[in-house]
RNA sequence: GGGCUUGUAGCUCAGGUGGUUAGAGCGCUACACUGAUAAUGUAGAGGUCCGUGGUUCGAGUCCACGCAGGCCCA
């Protein structure tokens, strides 16, 4: 054990951050943070898992502070918190990635590179930065078993999610449908949201758009009109959406191409957009065909709603559609920023066309192909179908042509084509030319369609229930996601569309024959195998499968089946959606049911995960998903959703911007203790962080400082008096009130501290350590207690001191060890290095504070609260009557409203005199005759009892005369007689306080009013000049260079009278103060030292005895 | 366009259930203090509590409608 604390001159966070480490590591301190538990019950985290195809940002800072900071906490609260990490691998950012990196393109998988050697590459990328991960998890102090992560690409994992999957097969929630998406039929594929949004692929085009006219059904002439940019779709029409909202009118007019007489339904808000406000008041009657103006006239108005439900004549009857076809719908994405206030729908070629058409089982525009399935008007090439009459095998978009067809003289785009024609059936109002904004594929650079493409899903909305039912028992931080984002999502439900059309991912292990009548689900590798080897048997599959097998494509993809009536079975070509991976980490972290089938039951669900909020329909929604539908159970308990991290402007970090903070640079310069001590204490972890770099400097300095100083200014006394802390705690009793003051308030912080954890809100926990080590400990506490320490013997009073300020530093290392992981471990062992109070090698293996009650003394809190107000108000007022602390003065006036207060204050008087250097305080109460008396009613209780009469009661009140305030306090009840009827005050209902003292300069705060005498007696005066003398021997001691405890001798020359009367009244307290052995006079001195001092001089000479 | 969220001092943030002088830290200015000193104390300047309406005796706080930023989704 160490006899000695250290002692810090300078201190390297960042330096002491790499020990500590080294420290960890050496004593293995992580892994016994969680063998130590064993048998303890469990607290559960799941980690998200990052994908390291990229470099770590500061943001991931934050995100692993916040995950680690309750895993500490749980630990030291007992429990075994076994922290498995992880690492998600596919999906397209690697592989988009991958085909940067080799110049090629999709197109070349399969030609250029072979799928295999493709999957090689991506393989290599998705662990390209591992080590800078390793490094940042490790240096950043976020305790995660990175020896024995979970991997998303290994075959055991991907045995489990096959297993899932089997399971959700099972249960009939998988199955094929189709799902508008962006599609290129120059490519032949679908878009993802991702390549729409590369850059130039929304581009501004002039397409030709229609305002047509659908004929309402068994009326005369009255017609809807709907607007579309894609006059193409009108053929598949198959309904129309209003908004329930929106105010729609009838409007008489004419067809400005066929100049008959008809009524245009449209939103009222769109009328200007259609017709000439100049015709509005042209007779009806007068109308000639030609004529330029052609009148107009509202005849009457209804809402959306009215509307829905209104049967209409098909458009342009190719197909036959069975009712409820053609028929007005509710669409809540209808507006009247554009167009005409209603939508065409067709159900094929738009998402929302698709869903609402779907959920008012209104049937769809498909014609049968060969094989009897249902298939869209337009082709996978982008060409009518036969069915289509004179449109049939017309691409869609002129751009789709051939350059020599679209040259040709008589070449007319089909858009173009469709609007004449409707032009001259009567059925167009408006055909014109309008730009817009229009996305392309970046591959072909012709416009994508929205396209019904097929997919697997899983049937999510069959639990819509369960997952609504069981997300209300979740605890999420904040609450607003849960409700709002997440319960939302959950509301509008939609089926988890899990086909992905690529090659780095999780196969669809699911087979098929050819016809599609026959199908098989894979729910292991031994299944595959077993069935691997009656294809074998049948002569359908040569090779068998061997415990080498790697489930990726292409290998999946060369394995064929047998069918029970023997035919040729091929697995279904998609990949599952990346999100399945990281949804099922629960189970397939474990190898789940296939090894260690008993670990869930153990490890399921978390009781605590966080992510970014970003996450909440990705990794949140599907662990949810996955746990409701198989398991009937949430994945996890508690969660954080954080926010972003933003550079110090509110800007999003981004490297092309050079905006982005170097997590690993940050980390170098302030260590990592300030920088999450910054991220947490500064916004909680749902905000949105602005980064500022002042900021953690702010923290280091700041809290990091001022603990460190408080800890050096301990270890400094506490080794110049052997303090080992070998003593027994010293009884409450007989310890003074400051220090039974600074253990209540360090009782009450571990309360506070505790319930801060427990709310997943560290935020407050680090703030509530902050200020107490800020404020109360080093401000106040050892401030007025500095003496205690460094004069005298080894007293008892000295002890308290002592064991006061180590157990107070002692429980800050615990209780702020889970967000500054490194400072704390060190200042926990310097502490224990030599007072061996604690056993454990680390402070993350101790046990979480626990609060004595019986310590915590709110009236001696709110008694030194009031010390704390009178000592401000001194200094103040000395400030003003520009009177320094070191001139002693003799009294200070206080004036004492009721008992309580003064008790209060007489409690802690001393402590009160010592701080602001004054003799005494006089109290001055109601027989002293001066008072003079505010009172003001209480707002609160008086507002709820009488409202609407505090006019009255307020102005009444304000007349109070000093005999009113007396009589009230006396009474304690006065009758108010007002204008509607007499009121009857209590003392409670009032505020007092005096706030003034006549003839005295004084300052009062809360209810608390002080005045100071400023008169300076000779004696006081004396010794206001013994401490300036002290105070410049004290500096002369300093720049000699001597030690705390090293003693001297002082020669004074004898000056002015009262000077010399100062120093002989004062002779022994100059010495104590100064070490001095001893103080000597003389009348001439060759070679001292001239003090300078306020208005007096003296020369002395010091010298080391 | 929808859902959620944020808006309080130059900056970062506090401000249970509405209550009458809206706070803290940093920064700035000035003064003081100095056996913790790369600290500390005191004072000062600095506010349309995003805006507009409303409810109320009373609104930073509650309601409605907007404005601006952010995230997610269309």
């Amino acid at each position: 054990m160490a006899s000695k604390y250290t002692e810090y001159k300078g201190i390297n966070y960042a330096e002491i951050a790499n020990n500590i480490l080294s420290y960890w590591k050496e004593n293995k301190v992580f892994e016994k943070s969680v063998d130590e538990r064993a048998g303890a019950p469990t607290f559960t985290f799941f980690e998200g898992p990052p994908s390291a195809n990229g470099t770590p940002g500061i943001h991931h800072v934050m995100a692993r502070t916040v995950k680690d900071i309750f895993c500490r906490y749980k630990t030291m609260q007992g429990f075994q918190v076994k922290r498995k990490g992880g690492w998600d691998t596919h999906g397209l950012p690697v592989e988009l990635q991958v085909e940067k990196e080799l110049g090629i393109t999709k197109e070349d998988i399969g030609k250029k590179i072979s799928v295999e050697e493709y999957n090689r590459k991506c393989r290599e990328a998705v662990m390209k930065f591992k080590d800078q991960w390793d490094n940042l998890t490790e240096r950043m102090g976020y305790w995660v078993d990175l020896d024995n992560p979970y991997i998303t690409f290994e075959p055991q994992y991907i045995e489990s999610l096959w297993h899932l999957l089997k399971k959700l097969y099972d249960k009939g929630l998988l199955y094929k449908g189709y799902t508008i998406q962006p599609y290129s039929p120059g490519a032949g594929t679908g878009l993802s949201s991702h390549e729409l949004n590369q850059p130039g692929c929304y581009r501004n085009i002039k397409d030709t758009t229609v305002a047509a006219l659908f004929k309402v059904k068994d009326s005369e002439k009255d017609y809807i009109m709907a607007w579309t940019t894609t006059p193409w779709t009108l053929p598949s029409n198959n309904s129309l959406a209003v908004g329930k909202n929106i105010t729609y009118a009838k409007v008489a007019t004419y067809n400005p191409y066929t100049y008959e007489s008809i009524n245009v339904i449209l939103a009222k808000e769109r009328i200007g957009a259609y017709f000439n406000e100049k015709a509005k008041d042209l007779a009806l009657e007068d109308y000639k065909e030609g004529d330029k103006l052609i009148p107009w006239k509202v005849l009457e108005e209804m809402p959306g709603s009215q509307l829905v439900g209104t049967v209409y004549e098909q458009l342009m009857p190719y197909v036959p559609l069975a009712f409820p076809a053609f028929t007005v719908l509710e669409g809540d994405f209808v507006t009247t920023e554009d167009g005409t206030g209603v939508v065409h729908l067709a159900q094929a070629f738009g998402a929302d066309d698709y869903r609402v058409s779907v959920a008012n089982n209104v049937p769809g525009l498909f014609v049968k192909d060969e094989d009897g399935n249902q298939v869209p008007a337009v082709d996978k090439q982008g060409r009518f179908v036969k069915e289509m009459g004179d449109l049939a095998g017309r691409y869609v978009k002129e751009e789709f042509y051939a350059e020599a067809d679209r040259s040709k003289e008589d070449f007319r785009p089909t858009d173009v084509y469709i609007a004449i024609k409707l032009k001259e059936e009567g059925k167009a109002f408006k055909v014109e030319k309008y730009e817009h904004s229009y996305p392309h594929c970046w591959r072909t650079d012709k416009p994508i369609l929205y396209y019904p493409l097929e997919s697997w899903f899983i049937k999510t909305t069959a639990y819509k229930e369960q997952l609504v039912r069981l997300n209300r028992t979740i605890n999420w931080k904040p609450e607003s996601t849960g409700v709002g984002r997440f319960g939302n999502w959950l509301e509008n439900l939609v089926d988890w569309n899990l086909s992905r059309s690529r090659y780095w991912g999780t196969p669809l292990p699911i087979w098929r024959t050819e016809d599609k009548k026959e199908e098989k689900c894979i729910g292991s590798l031994a299944e595959l195998k077993a069935e691997v080897d009656k294809a074998i048997a049948s002569g359908i599959q040569q090779k068998p499968i061997d415990g080498e097998f790697d489930p990726h494509r292409p290998f999946v993809d060369e394995v064929y089946l047998v069918s029970e009536s023997g035919k040729k079975m091929y697995r279904e070509a998609d990949l599952i959606d990346v999100w399945f991976d990281s949804g099922a980490m629960p189970y397939a972290q474990w190898h789940w049911p296939f090894e260690q089938q008993d670990v869930l039951k153990e490890n399921f669900p978390a009781d605590f995960i966080a992510e970014g909020v970003d996450q909440t329909r990705g990794w949140f929604f599907t662990l949810h998903a996955l746990a409701v539908m198989l398991f009937d159970d949430v994945a996890f308990k508690n969660v954080i959703a954080n926010g972003l991290v933003l550079d110090k402007n509110g800007n999003k970090m981004s490297k092309r911007l050079g905006n982005a903070v170097d997590p690993f640079k940050t980390l170098d310069t302030y260590g990592p203790d300030a920088t999450r001590w910054y991220m947490i204490s500064n916004a909680n972890p749902w905000d949105n962080l602005k980064f500022d770099l002042d900021g953690v400097l702010e923290v280091q300095r700041r809290f990091f400082g001022t603990l460190h100083n408080t800890y050096n200014f301990f270890a400094l006394y506490a080794n110049l008096d052997g303090f080992s802390y070998s003593e027994k705690p010293l009884p409450l009793a007989q310890r003074p009130e400051s220090d039974r003051w600074i253990l209540s308030r360090l009782n009450s912080l571990i309360v506070d501290v505790e319930r801060a954890y427990n709310d997943y809100e560290p935020t407050k926990a680090a703030r509530a350590i902050q200020d107490f080590t800020i404020d109360d400990l080093s401000n106040w506490y050892v401030r007025l207690n500095r003496k205690r320490f460094w004069r005298g013997d080894y007293s008892e009073d000295k002890q308290a001191a002592y064991q006061t300020l180590y157990d107070c530093l002692q429980t800050i290392a615990q209780l702020a060890a889970p967000i500054a992981p490194f400072y704390m471990e060190l200042l926990y062992r310097n502490l224990n290095s030599v007072s061996g109070r604690q056993q454990e090698q680390s402070v993350h293996l101790v046990r979480f504070p626990e609060a004595d009650h019986a310590q915590i003394d709110t009236g001696l809190e709110e008694r030194m609260h009031k010390a704390q107000i009178v000592s401000s108000l001194v200094h103040s007022l000395r400030k003003k009557e520009k009177i320094k602390v070191r001139q002693p003065l003799s009294r200070i006036l206080i004036p004492i409203l009721n008992a309580k207060q003064r008790e209060q204050i007489h409690d802690v008087e001393d402590l009160i005199l010592n701080e602001v250097n004054v003799k005494a305080i006089e109290y001055i109460d109601d027989a002293s005759g001066v008072l003079v008396k505010q009172i003001k009613p209480n707002f609160a209780k008086l507002g709820k009892e009488y409202g609407p009469r505090m006019k009255e009661i307020t102005a009444a009140v304000a007349k109070f005369e000093q005999t009113d305030i007396s009589q009230i306090e006396r009474d304690g009840a006065y009758t108010l007689q007002l204008p509607n009827g007499p009121i009857n005050l209590t003392i409670e209902d009032v505020l007092i306080t005096s706030q003034d003292i006549p003839g005295w300069s004084v300052a009062s705060e809360e209810d608390v009013t002080v005045a100071l005498d400023i008169n300076i007696s000779d004696e006081l005066r004396q010794e206001g000049i013994a401490r300036d003398l002290v105070n410049r021997l004290q500096n002369l001691r300093k720049d000699m260079g001597l030690e705390v405890q090293d003693k001297i001798s002082i020669t004074v020359e004898r000056g002015e009278e009262l000077v010399n009367a100062a120093l002989e009244a004062n002779k022994e307290y100059i010495c104590t103060e100064t070490q001095a052995l001893q103080l000597n006079f003389t009348d001439q001195l060759a070679d001292g030292k001239l003090l300078e001092m306020d208005d007096v001089q003296l020369r002395v000479q010091v010298e080391q005895v």
